[in-house]
DNA sequence: CGTAGACTTGAGAGTCATCAACGTAAGTGG
DNA sequence: CCACTTACGTTGATGACTCTCAAGTCTACG
């Protein structure tokens, strides 16, 4: 089941081609008229509000989603009822690769602020993948970097580490969507981050208390200051591969 | 840099069009002319043997592996020297995917014993995924569920709960090969599980023999056999999305 | 202004890592 | 064939990191 219906922005053309996260999207390294036969499959949908799901487990699968604005968190609930948070999502980032093997969604996506999607028919997108061979190739770097960026988290690494390497790879998501990388909003709750580095909330309280008494950073509720990028990297080296 | 050279059985043709593993691998869903264009650009590599890498961090990407033979395991090098173990590799699946984005591996690959590979170059792989649309759309399930299986283990499970559930996911993919779910032989160190679970050895040491205590399994050395695989998924309902 | 939820801080407990010693199997060279 | 070596695996004792439980603070919002 669909969540619920959702204007959708379609309206003017040239979604793709005048979007800022052309860099970051799909359409990278894709010209003229390559460029407008995606944009004609391509639909803007939103906004969606703080706790709407993009989609649901089980729901059936036939679109992946390119974030546009705003930001999504991905998860799962087990079998106790559990949640387990998979990853946090910006603009320019995809969502709903996991769901092409099964062809249902095994996660829930709903949006942590005020957002909006490009929704990618994934019918029409390998079809046009096939007569296009650099839409072939973008996908599949961009699912490749999927694989490559879940392995990162999967070390057996101190609450410090994780939560240094956290802050360090938003910072660097930011930076490259032309935001601040010393100064933004954490869009998720202690709750979110704790859950997501498989820490306890407490844990993580703790230990954004401690980076800030050593001068790392500067924490007032959602709203975070990289005090020292520095030192912050060393303090989260072992997970180099990011 | 390659690692060392390799013989390369071509010779016969038809590689794909008469492997047992067809089921597992790319060629599922394709037939005839497709097939055997597949086939076309398929290279078998090997043998490697315990210890042999198959590809090194850093090396160019050029091809996707799929596994014909044996096992393998792929891993990475922390700047402090720690290896992590990011995953085991049997016959039918791929290798290599998360080198597409960087253009260079981002882990090694090592044969656990004597293995076999099947060459897919990448470049030819595309231009024929765009010419066969259901070449396109294996490769993307195949990705699709790589990113899924991934994010599998990424939970804050206990020592118990990571094992069963690596027993269970191995007895699964074993019998999907045609093999006994029931009785096989781990193809890898204790160490190696360990460091794949992200547990000491010693942790995984006492787990086996306290599934073992418990009439969970009967395991010698190498030799592991699940005797109650029901009550074992017990162990590891949470683990759910597999 | 009052309540609910998010966040913080403190104290105690548990799981697992570390350190250490020992047992076992396989391979080597005499 | 037997000491020797090496890698792997098991078992025990100790300690640390982080979770759990609990109470308290702050913020937002109705």
């Amino acid at each position: 089941m669909q969540t619920r219906p959702v204007e959708v922005t379609r309206g003017l053309r040239e979604a793709c081609m005048s979007c800022s996260l052309q860099e970051l999207c799909l359409p990278r390294g894709l010209y003229g008229q390559d460029l407008e036969r995606l944009d004609a499959l391509v639909e803007r949908q939103g906004p969606y509000h703080e706790g709407d799901h993009l989609f649901r487990i089980g729901d059936p699968f036939d679109s992946i989603y390119a974030v546009h604005a705003g930001s999504y968190k991905s998860y799962t609930v087990d079998s106790e009822g559990r949640e387990h948070v998979l990853g946090f999502h910006l603009p320019g980032e995809l969502l709903g690769l996991d769901a092409i093997y099964p062809g249902h969604h095994v996660c829930n996506a709903l949006a942590l602020d005020t957002a909006t999607v490009c929704v990618l028919p994934y019918a029409r997108l390998s079809s046009l993948a096939s007569q296009i061979s650099g839409l072939f190739t973008q996908i599949m770097r961009l699912m490749s970097k999927d694989i490559a960026d879940t392995a990162t988290l999967a070390g057996d690494f101190t609450a410090e580490e994780r939560l240094a390497a956290f802050l360090v790879g938003l910072s660097q998501r930011f930076q490259l969507r032309g935001y601040s990388p010393k100064e933004f909003n954490l869009a998720m709750s202690r709750r979110d981050i704790a859950n997501y580095l498989r820490l306890a909330t407490e844990t993580v309280s703790r230990v954004f208390a401690r980076f800030e008494k050593e001068g790392l950073i500067a924490v007032d509720r959602r709203a975070l200051h990289l005090l020292d990028l520095p030192r912050l990297r060393t303090r989260c080296e072992s997970l180099g591969s990011r």
